[in-house]
This record gives C-alpha cells, sequence and structure tokens, in this order.
DNA sequence: GACCTCCATATTCAGTTTGGATATATCCAA
DNA sequence: TTGGATATATCCAAACTGAATATGGAGGTC
C-alpha cells in the first residue's frame, strides 16, 4: 500500500494547499494558478514564481497535478497547463475538511460573530 | 495610529495562527498551547518548543498575547500563563473570516461533498 | 522587418519560518 | 531521595518561501 490514508501526508504545505484550491475549478497555467490565488485571498496571498514553478514540478513528482492540453482557443503557446489528478483532489479533500473543523471550532467560540 | 487595518497584517503566520486560535478558548500555558494546537488538529499538526516559545515572544511584544495570572487552583508554579489581547482577538477573527472565505469557495467548487 | 514591451517559464539565492536536539531547572510520585 | 516526567528556553540545521535574475518568445507599432 501506499499512502492509503491522505491523513498521512497532511499538512500540506500552504503553497501546495493553495496551488490545488485554485486548480480544482479547471486547468490552468503557471501564472494563471498565481493569479488565481491572490484573488481567491483578496490580495493577501502571492505566490513567488520561485514557489510557484517548484512545487508545481513536486507535485507533478507526487502525482497530484497532470501537465495537460491547453484549452479550446488558447492562444499563447507558451503556457503549460496543469490539472488536479483524482489523487490531488482526494488529499485537497482532506486538507480543506481538517481545516473547516478548525474554523468550527474557533466559531464555536464566538471568534467570529456568525457563521456565513 | 498603529495597524488600524488588521488586513495589513495578514496573514498570520501558521504558528501564530494557531496559538491565537488555542488562546481564544481561554487562558493557557506554553505546553497546553501545543497540546491543544495537536488536539485540535487531529494530531495533524504539532509545535516545536522553538516556534511555541519564539512565537509567544514575539506575539507578547506584537501585543497579541499577555502573560496573565495561573487559574485558580493551579498546581505547578512553573507553568507561564498567557491570554490573548483585544488586539489579538480582533487579528484572529480577521484570519478567520479570511480563511473561511477561502473554504467556501472551495465547497462551492465541490471540493468536499457537502457543508458541515 | 525592426523594434519594443509584455508575458511566461525557469533557476538561483538569500531571508524567513520551522522542528528537533539540547540544556537547565523543577515538580511529582514511588 | 531518587528517578522520570514536565516546563521553559536556546541553538542549529532543515524546510519553505519570495525576490531577483535569466532566457526566450509573443504580440503590437511604426
Amino acid at each position: 500500500m501506499s499512502h492509503a490514508d491522505p491523513k498521512d501526508r497532511l499538512p500540506l504545505k500552504p503553497a501546495v494547499f493553495h496551488i490545488l484550491l485554485a486548480l480544482s475549478n479547471g486547468a490552468r497555467h503557471g501564472l494563471g494558478i498565481a493569479d488565481e490565488v491572490e484573488a481567491a485571498s483578496d490580495g493577501v496571498l502571492t505566490l513567488g514564481p520561485g514557489t510557484l514553478y517548484r512545487s508545481l514540478d513536486e507535485m507533478r513528482r507526487d502525482g497530484l497535478v497532470e501537465r495537460t492540453a491547453p484549452p479550446e482557443g488558447e492562444a499563447d503557446p507558451r503556457r503549460k497547463f496543469y490539472e488536479i489528478t483524482p489523487e490531488g483532489r482526494r488529499l485537497l479533500r482532506a486538507e480543506v475538511t481538517r481545516y473547516q473543523r478548525v474554523l468550527d471550532a474557533a466559531r464555536d467560540r464566538d471568534v467570529v460573530p456568525e457563521r456565513a
């Protein structure tokens, strides 16, 4: 068996977590991922190019993402597109679930005024 | 003015974030915080002593936590107790809110099967 | 076509952040 | 009183990250 339990691979590195989140919405190319991460966090999070391309390499080696063909109508041939794999989605789901539990506990302590 | 907008201080370092979360439930001493963080994450997150005491020092300097008296009936005089300050709670709330938005977006993409 | 600017990937390097090892002292139980 | 567990604290190497830099090609303008 090779990692039957996703929990053994948690916690995800913050960069990996946010890249997976961005890709969960559909395939994207490198810089498109960085833009998505920044937008999804209201500009609070940024992803430097070093972290970005290094993380993508690692994640590909680990089977979390795959290279995929550019979408229909894509003009720029330089862009390399990535999509999340079933394994990546499984891991992302585990991390989201875990994190949501932490935030739920915080809400129960009235850290935030109310539930969204 | 000294940091009117909490957003300027986001994102919190992961360690600081989780320490604030642990303290949002009430005052705790150093190792008690580490235990709380580990328990709240189902054993996924750990806090090494280096990160723990270094973070507490920084957070005290930044006004996020304060030393406080041991609770009634506390036997061990070695324990140093900390409580979250209003400023710390303000910052924690901002970070929780931001993070919840990210998770909400993930849920809308069916990353997780359903809402808790 | 020549030029210029912007975009995209990629690598390098230095700074930040972290965990583990180590140190010191004290508490508690046998 | 002896030993093991607990608690704070410091140090160091490893992990992780962002910014600077490099390279090359795309697309627009004249």
